[in-house]
DNA sequence: GCCAACGTTGGC
DNA sequence: GCCAACGTTGGC
């Protein structure tokens, strides 16, 4: 999905029971940190609706992340991320798509407004205010590459075949190992 | 514009 | 609970 500013127009009226955390593929996302550990995401937004350029320019180099209407990407926004984690930047839909910088998480999951007002574009009126669907986190522009890292050299590289932007390429926000987070830094000097 | 992947819905 | 139909994402 696309994510920040755009969302799916369907909304389940129920919350589909998921696998516990311990278990599954993503259980590596949700483990219980070592003190002091940080972890690393993706974000995909399509540029023509933000950009990373736009994420530079916002009061204090910060927004909402808002408009994510998928429960996968839901749980890493409320029970993934946390303070100072690092995020790549990835525009999707794009001439290029790219990875185009750096942000980190400067507030943990709360509800996501846009899915309780009936004025924004993204509301849900299956959500309910007491016991909020979606959830967004803030994110604050770190660094903008010089060199955008593009989706034909992320595939190109055999070390990041696994990576959850290329084996899931609907699924807006991810999970990025130690490994690929510093490979695609390298990528991007 | 096409289509693969896949999440969701709804009939049974 | 199964699964076909449908809708969306997003690369190409």
């Amino acid at each position: 999905m696309a994510a920040k500013k755009r969302a799916a127009k369907a909304v389940p009226t129920t919350v589909p029971k998921s696998a516990p955390y311990s278990e599954g593929k993503w259980a590596e996302a949700f483990a219980p940190r070592k003190p002091g550990e940080k972890r690393h995401w993706l974000v995909k937004s399509e540029p023509g609706v933000f950009s990373f350029d736009d994420l530079l320019r916002a009061p204090n180099r910060t927004t909402y992340w808002d408009g994510v209407r998928n429960f996968a990407a839901r749980n890493f926004l409320r029970d993934g991320m946390r303070l100072g984690d690092r995020v790549f930047f990835y525009h999707s839909m794009a001439d290029a798509q790219v990875i185009a910088g750096i942000c980190e998480v400067v507030r943990e999951g709360y509800a996501d407004f846009t899915a309780l007002d009936p004025k924004h574009e993204h509301f849900d009126e299956e959500s309910n205010p007491d016991a909020p669907t979606w959830f967004m986190v803030d994110v604050r522009a770190v660094a903008q590459f010089t060199r955008p890292v593009t989706l034909p050299e992320i595939k190109a590289r055999k070390e990041l075949a696994d990576m959850a932007l290329i084996r899931i390429g609907r699924l807006s926000v991810t999970p990025v190992k130690p490994a690929e987070w510093e490979t695609i830094v390298e990528m991007a000097r």
